[in-house]
DNA sequence: TAATCATATAACAATTTACTTATATGTTCA
DNA sequence: TGAACATATAAGTAAATTGTTATATGATTA
């Protein structure tokens, strides 16, 4: 049983700066339920490569999602050992799921195709 | 009883920006158990007075807090209204408390003097 | 090994942000 | 009414943010 950590100003402002994105936030409520990898954001968000590799990149500069390279994918999650993974959750749970978006990769088949 | 509402991705992105900032982020958690006028947030933060009244116009212009005027002073509340607020709260039960601020204000005694 | 695919990084541009200083508005009170 | 006080607004600036295109890196496979 993880204990609740109590976070200062600083690192909660860092934390609330990164969700504070459209993008960014509805990443981490997807990841809340399962793994996924580059090529299926820029998919699902209809958005350049480079783009998504940099709002990953600082979701995993600050710990909150973690990667893992399976082949030549790079997959991500978020990062259950952050400081701040248990304020992550009280604020995801106050979202609307996003799971229609990962319905519709599935029948595109893209999902698949892809990872 | 007040239901609690659920916000789409827009808002609670709209919100979370509004929180990300460091001043704005405390003195909303300081306005979770009071009011205060924007000369003791001037005093807290020792920031220049225009830079306050435009955090608290944000904050307000957002519908997350609310202006009384009390003579010459403005003084300023969460707005428990707001479609946001249940998820504001839940948010501020999260961080630490910001009391020492506003005890060291009452030391000063510059809370009296002020308003 | 060369071509291809997935991802990361770099460099740049447009936009947004948070402050600053100067000034306007509104209230109080002598 | 005019001086003093509290606050708001405007205009300008420096820094941060988020996208873009171009290119580098790393893994797979023919």
């Amino acid at each position: 049983m993880k204990i609740d950590q109590m976070l200062d100003m600083s690192q909660v402002t860092k934390v609330l700066k990164l969700l504070s994105d459209k993008t960014r936030l509805t990443i981490v409520k997807l990841l809340e339920n399962q793994s996924f990898c580059v090529c299926e954001f820029v998919e699902i968000f209809s958005m350049s490569q480079p783009s998504i590799s940099q709002h990953l990149r600082k979701l995993r500069d600050a710990g909150l999602i973690q990667e893992e390279r399976k082949g030549q994918w790079m997959f991500y999650s978020l990062n259950k050992e952050s400081e701040s993974y248990d304020f992550l959750l009280s604020i995801l749970e106050k979202l609307p799921s996003q799971e229609e978006k990962f319905i519709e990769l599935e029948k595109k088949g893209t999902r698949i195709n892809c990872c």
